[in-house]
DNA sequence: AGCCAGGCGGTCA
DNA sequence: TGACCGCATGGC
């Protein structure tokens, strides 16, 4: 157990926002799993409590406090309503996540409620990862899933995302795809690369590519963000550049930029805990 | 019962 | 392209 004093930061809005799904709260206390970790931590008056064995120098990079807050939120300040959630909502930050497990994790998204993914997720976990203490499971690796029966990963409630789930791991653990080259490549590259599995759209895409790999050009329109688009409609050629989701994807990152996942995130965050509130 | 949830792929015009 | 539909599953 120790401490760590991060410069601008938030816990709860970090871990609750709906970019990660593997953390539970318990009182003051988050407890996650990260590779083969079990993790703790909680904050008190802006320095985190963090009992595990890994060093701060993980948890500089898995809470990307190499991001420049201040400057990041600066840019994306562009009206009313991202104004009103970057100030509400202050030291929420984008976490580094593994690329395995995020691209899993957003195939079993689609057309789900969070609590729904977090409970396949849950299983999968039990089913095919190890277990690492009491009642916590690591999360399964290409290879196992590659490996699974239909029937087995039927038990995990995947439903039509059943097979591709399947599909995706055999194209990982094949080498087919290589997840690291992913890194190197260009936003838009990357993402054509990964919507050629079958399962992934350009809103999976674009959560694995914020989520794990850090282009923070990424902008996921989902239900959420499309309704707040619509709502508000915040930009003068709202009508013109948003009438379909993917021109809604390019809009978000021609008006916010090139920080313009960390908009997308604070947006959908604010929008589900408190809806469509007025703007004054 | 019907609609929605961090959608996607196929089809048809 | 754009609109519609089916796809499991569970909560409201």
């Amino acid at each position: 157990m120790y401490r760590l004093k991060p410069e601008i930061f938030n816990l709860n809005y970090t871990l609750d926002c709906g970019q990660v799904f593997r953390w539970e709260r318990d009182g003051d206390w988050w407890t996650g799993v990260v590779g083969d970790q079990v993790i703790r931590v909680s904050q008190d008056n802006g320095e985190l409590l963090i009992d595990s064995k890994l060093l701060p120098e993980f948890f500089s990079l898995y809470f990307r406090f190499d991001d420049n807050l201040p400057s990041i939120c600066k840019s994306i300040d562009r009206d009313l309503l991202i104004n009103r959630a970057i100030r509400k909502y202050r030291g929420l930050r984008l976490i580094r996540q593994d690329p395995w497990e995020c691209l899993i994790s957003y195939m079993l998204s689609t057309a789900s409620s969070i609590p729904m993914i977090q409970k396949r997720i849950t299983l999968l976990s039990q089913l095919f990862g190890q277990e690492l203490e009491e009642g916590y499971f690591s999360f399964p690796d290409p290879e196992t899933l590659a490996n699974a029966d239909l029937s087995m990963l039927d038990e995990c409630k995947l439903g039509f995302r059943n097979e591709r789930i399947k599909d995706a791991a055999v194209e990982v653990s094949s080498g087919d795809l290589d997840l690291d080259v992913l890194f190197r490549l260009e936003y838009k590259y990357a993402r054509d690369r990964l919507m050629r599995i079958r399962g992934i759209g350009e809103k999976v895409a674009d959560c694995v590519l914020l989520f794990a790999y850090g282009k923070l050009e990424a902008f996921p329109v989902d239900t959420h963000i499309r309704q707040v688009i619509q709502h508000y409609h915040i930009d003068d050629n709202f009508f013109e550049d948003c009438a379909s989701l993917s021109k809604m994807g390019d809009w978000g990152r021609g008006y916010f930029g090139p920080y313009c996942g960390y908009a997308q995130q604070y947006l959908y965050y604010q929008k589900r805990v408190e809806g469509f509130a007025p703007l004054y």
